[in-house]
DNA sequence: TTGAAAGCGTTACCAT
DNA sequence: ATGGTAACGCTTTCAA
């Protein structure tokens, strides 16, 4: 930036103040003279002045800006649409409000969370589902308003938090699954997953139903490569169906087998979670729980607009309250009865 | 933000700017002893001291931020996949540097360029491929770097543009049609697209490569609605290939075509533009151009990145350039041989 | 090796 | 109705 309010002040012959009245319209109980507001915006247009947004940022502690916070953002499109999802309702909550999405390779990948309070944000929504005992210390301490999404409740009291109903939803797929005939299922996640908390409820969760419908304990399958599903192909599977964490990982799952000659659903069935579109472009077409994460992440983005203001207006703070999205399961191609030997 | 520089120099009994000089490393010829260096470390990290990366933005007239701009951002994901090549490439640039990605809606929707110097970003990458006289101008007269995708070359001298070879890319497509026996064809473009450059530039580069091959000149389809491809369900249609101006556009055609039926590519060859993972999913698969859409968005991005740091360090600024990428065709199954009656 | 002080551009308070 | 002036938190030059 070049020319600052004061060259449009000098330019009008008045002072700086009055320009930056008539600038933003409203000046609390100051009024500028017709005609001096008119020579002030001549001058400002003569000398094409446009406000330095740092500086008033800077001035007002108010940024516009909201800041995603993922664990490890990587590519966005079609094999991973979890990421997609969650922008896209961050997206349609902020942009209408006039609020600048931020996308932070600091809170993205390495997860320095100090950086939560640094001034950049108005506010955080936190999707990472990794909650150590640090970070969730840290988003309860920080200066500006915080909402979580997959944050199991009593996981950080203080926080409001945007959560799915793993526990239901795990129930729908047993019933889907026993329903079919199935009786050994399995618990597949990637090994980044499985350390989350995210992770390790949903793994619960499972457990917990197929406890629940009476059949045996599920097994917990981690995959790191292709070794574990390459089994399908050769020994009889020890489980007719597989339970994916993600869609994504899901879509990994039916590659692998395809490749190794092991037949979806024919020879085991798979179940994947988020029943993004990516479900219908999979052959077989994916069946799924269907999370609504994209309502779920503009309802948050919704709430943390309104914390904000809360903020900035000193009006009294909401109550803090999680909210428990309910799942369906939209069953496609991807499960069937068991092979009978 | 509570506890300031200020703070932190009391608690350790020194200056404001020793606090700053042994946060930030490197202080050009200042020196701190080890003794107070330890103390102002100590000092910080029991006042949980957190840098003001506003503050220190407003100073240095450098705020890590990078923007990026388009015409119109909807939603992210498969049925739209021009914005994730995009936001994949501009992430791979951008992260692994330290820089933030913002999405501005002031400048994704509406179009208010003036706000490309409102010092909130280090440099720009303009994707809007609507080039009025207005936002050209701006652009060039823009106090921060600002790189362009898609202007074709002439289109906004002194500024660097990444954009691809829409002239040879609809050479190859006219090959191909061409040698299945295609005579007739037609551009299929959105009423959206049809007022871009980058629009009228692919419509010409259609014409010219069809006179260019011998081919009678092809038709131009503004899809509004339905309509238009409901006539391909009654009566013989005028053509028997349809060159669509993006894969989300062939999208819907291909859509609207199979609710009217009409076969793909039985009564009509498609061929799309980008060739994204989007091409794989539709049935029949997609014949595609093969636009590098995420290598050039990276590449345009680096660039971005080399320029903005040409700023700071005050090195001579790089000869401005156009880099033209070559396009591919990628086929499909949406193309054939006409029928022949 | 260190501290004091001057801003960066804006807004808000307190005088006229 | 209007203008001076003091911050906001930080970096950096200058003087000691």
């Amino acid at each position: 930036m070049r020319t600052t309010i004061r060259d449009v002040a000098e330019r009008a012959g008045v002072s700086a103040m009055a320009v930056s009245v008539v600038i933003n319209g409203a000046g609390q109980n100051v009024t500028i003279s017709q005609e001096k507001a008119e020579r002030i915006r001549r001058a400002a247009r003569e000398l094409r002045y446009q406000p330095n947004h740092l500086a008033r940022s800077f001035r007002t502690q108010k940024t516009g800006q909201v800041a995603v916070v993922f664990q490890h953002l990587g590519r966005l499109g079609q094999e991973h649409p979890y990421h997609s999802l969650i922008l896209n309702g961050v997206m349609e909550a902020l942009f209408p409000r006039g609020y600048t999405l931020s996308l932070c390779p600091r809170m993205v990948n390495a997860g320095e969370p100090g950086f939560i309070s640094d001034g950049r944000f108005d506010g955080v929504l936190w999707c990472r589902p990794d909650f150590t005992e640090a970070s969730v210390e840290e988003i309860q301490e920080a200066t500006i308003p915080v909402v979580m999404m997959h944050a199991p409740p009593g996981m950080a009291p203080g926080v409001p938090t945007f959560c799915a109903d793993n526990e239901g939803a795990m129930c729908r797929v047993v019933d889907h699954l026993k329903g079919l005939g199935h009786e050994r299922l399995a618990f597949a996640i990637d090994l980044w997953s499985v350390k989350t908390v995210e992770g390790q409820v949903r793994w619960k969760a499972l457990t917990d139903a197929a406890a629940q419908a009476g059949l045996p304990s599920p097994d917990l399958l981690i995959l790191g490569d292709h070794g574990i599903l390459a089994r399908y192909g050769e020994v009889a599977a020890p489980h007719t169906a597989l339970v994916c964490f993600s869609d994504e990982l899901a879509g990994f799952v039916l590659g692998s087998l395809e490749r190794f000659g092991v037949s979806v659903p024919r020879d085991v069935s798979v179940v994947g979670f988020d029943s993004s579109a990516f479900c219908d472009s999979t052959r077989p077409r994916l069946t799924s729980v269907n999370q609504p994460v994209e309502h779920m992440a503009f309802a948050a983005t919704t709430h943390l607009l309104t914390l904000i203001h809360e903020v900035e207006a000193g009006l009294p703070k909401s109550p803090v309250a999680s909210s428990i999205y309910d799942c369906g399961l939209d069953v496609r191609e991807s499960t069937a009865p068991p092979r009978t030997h």
